[in-house]
DNA sequence: GATGAATGAGGCTTCATTCAT
DNA sequence: TATGAATGAAGCCTCATTCAT
């Protein structure tokens, strides 16, 4: 039905309208100092209105966190799958995601404050389900790694081990950008990135 | 006098068994969750004693971050200066971080919740404190780096790329470790990261 | 809308009973004795729902004060005007408030309590409003004294210090009777307050 | 024995400090705003050592009141016992009690505070005391009062209706005075009280 | 006798969630 | 379906009093 199809369109609507909401006030305040009222607020929606599409604060929470980030690492894996050429892909993998962290500044605020993991000690699910989405993506990152060595274009080595580097020098440059806000573009950093992972920060002797 | 310094040992004993205590509990569930009740009860005082070593439960909790943090800086900062040699001193550095963390997982794990920011609005104060002090820390990191490049065993770039490179993939090193917790020892990663930032992960063709 | 407004009456009923029997309380225990507890209570309410009316404890108790202070300033002021006849104006005004205090037993024993003062230091506010209030009504007292200066049926005096000393014997009869509770109606005392203010105690000599 | 004169004196000497300094400390802040830590730092004594003086703090607030007023009225009875002429007896009693109030502004205004009724419901002692207290007060005035109209210098009236509103006016002028604390002395207002209280307000006609 | 650190009951207030309209 | 007033559990903190030194 044609109704129908509206009626769903216009729910996704709301919906996404309220994660957005929610995630700039999480980012500002922290998930405790938010309050749901808010986020109502900031909706325009009633609060009553909120639990007909969360059930909770929490899971509203961890709806903001889990689908956005979602995005960002469907995105990423999309540029890099896209590259063909081996070396290329880990430049795409840091292109992409600086651009996902440029263009979502308040959302990646939350990891800076970090705190989705002081929830009620039942809700260890997002926590879980958090790292088990990072895992993932560590291991998408780590195939990569791996097609590298067998390729011969990178060391031999635990694919992992380069894997969680990499993610640690991203993670650092993004949460520096993150913390000074300064004018200056997060995407000036791709190619420093690549090169200290690629080649490391020792001058060759010849 | 002999009687006044007794009292003040007794003091500080009391003080750092509650600091020892509260990053306990803080770990476990958050600076949100834990209540000041829980911490007293697990140091074995009295809600009200509390109050006479900390002002409110937010300064203990700053007590707790920026104490046990400037100790950790301050053992990697002695350990590197004490090792002559340029290239070993990143190894010292990656070495006595790594330490730090095996000995003190409990306090570290509040960086992986890392609630440390979602304070009440007013408290930029720990938030600005910590990031200053991190920032003293990594600039002094970037000096190591400096004078690599100065000798000429480093490679001619930004120093300040450099060392978030490091302390970024020191950070997921120790995280994974931390939320793994597997019974290896965090120190088998000392080589890897080592050689990943010194001569990073491209294969040299000949 | 007609469902607006009955909202509106409703939240006014709602109020109205809370400072009820806010009064109630206060006066029987104290502005510090008194427990939120006890006035939700008492107004068959829930703790919360108190917030909703009232920002505070001490809010809900300057309600309490000014607004029926309000009122029977209010009251008095109405029925002095309304008599035409200056001496009479006296006795209107003396009848008006031992009426007031007879059908607000509860609500003046505060003042016999007194303790509208000494509330958090930041507090003055209600101090200074309630001394203001006071300040205004007695001067419409003291503007009643000076017609009657004026018309020449009272001393040449200083009209405000007449005003005073009304005030003040018609605050010890009121206090008196409020402490004592006895069954006689505390109306037997207006005709002796205007008698003594008017004519003194002292014996004419002829 | 000399030692235990001394020591006796001693006490007392220490007791009274603590009593004018708590005098000061509930008069600024209140019976309870005011804290036993507050006292004892003012009084510079330990907070242990106040127990030894007085069993609680509600006692030394009872002690506090009772004692100065228990003071003011026999200053004020004898000043009064000790004029002979009846209506003059009424201006000495005007005048004593101004004058107390002058030199204890400090202590006086913990009646404008006037919260020594809002202590736990089961220190009605101190209540009952005082009102007791004043009673007794207030029929010695009434005793004067009543010898004045058998010498027949004053109307033939209820005594007790006459005492009542010659404290009701001094309160009023006293009060006024310790909230406006200006400068001018408070016996400037001796003989106005006097003329209206014996004279009345109305101009007499011929 | 003097001290003051330790105690812990109890107060005010917040805010996620429900449910009658 | 949308609303938002009502709810009440639970948290932080204060402060009178005790008691070991």
């Amino acid at each position: 039905m044609e109704k129908e199809r509206r009626k769903e369109r216009e729910f996704n609507l709301r919906r996404t309208e309220i994660l957005d909401q929610a995630a700039r006030i999480f980012a500002a305040k922290g998930f405790h100092s938010a309050t749901v009222a808010d986020i109502a607020n900031a909706s325009g929606f009633a609060i009553g209105t909120l639990y007909q599409f969360f059930e909770s604060k929490e899971k509203l929470y961890a709806a903001v966190l889990t689908e956005k980030l979602g995005m960002m690492y469907a995105e990423t894996q999309k540029a890099v799958e896209d590259e063909p050429e081996l070396l290329k892909k880990i430049e795409v993998l840091v292109t992409s995601q600086f651009r996902f962290v440029e263009n979502n500044t308040e959302f990646c605020s939350i990891f800076i404050r970090g705190d989705y993991l002081s929830l009620s000690e039942g809700s260890t699910e997002l926590r879980e389900r958090m790292i088990k989405d990072y895992a993932v993506y560590v291991s998408f990152v780590e195939g990569v790694m791996r097609k590298g060595i067998r390729a011969g274009v990178l060391k031999e080595m635990e694919p992992i081990l380069m894997a969680d580097a990499l993610m640690g020098i991203i993670n650092s440059y993004a949460s520096k950008w993150l913390i000074a806000a300064e004018g200056q573009s997060l995407m000036v950093n791709v190619q420093p990135v690549v090169d200290i992972f690629l080649g490391g920060v020792r001058k060759n002797a010849h």
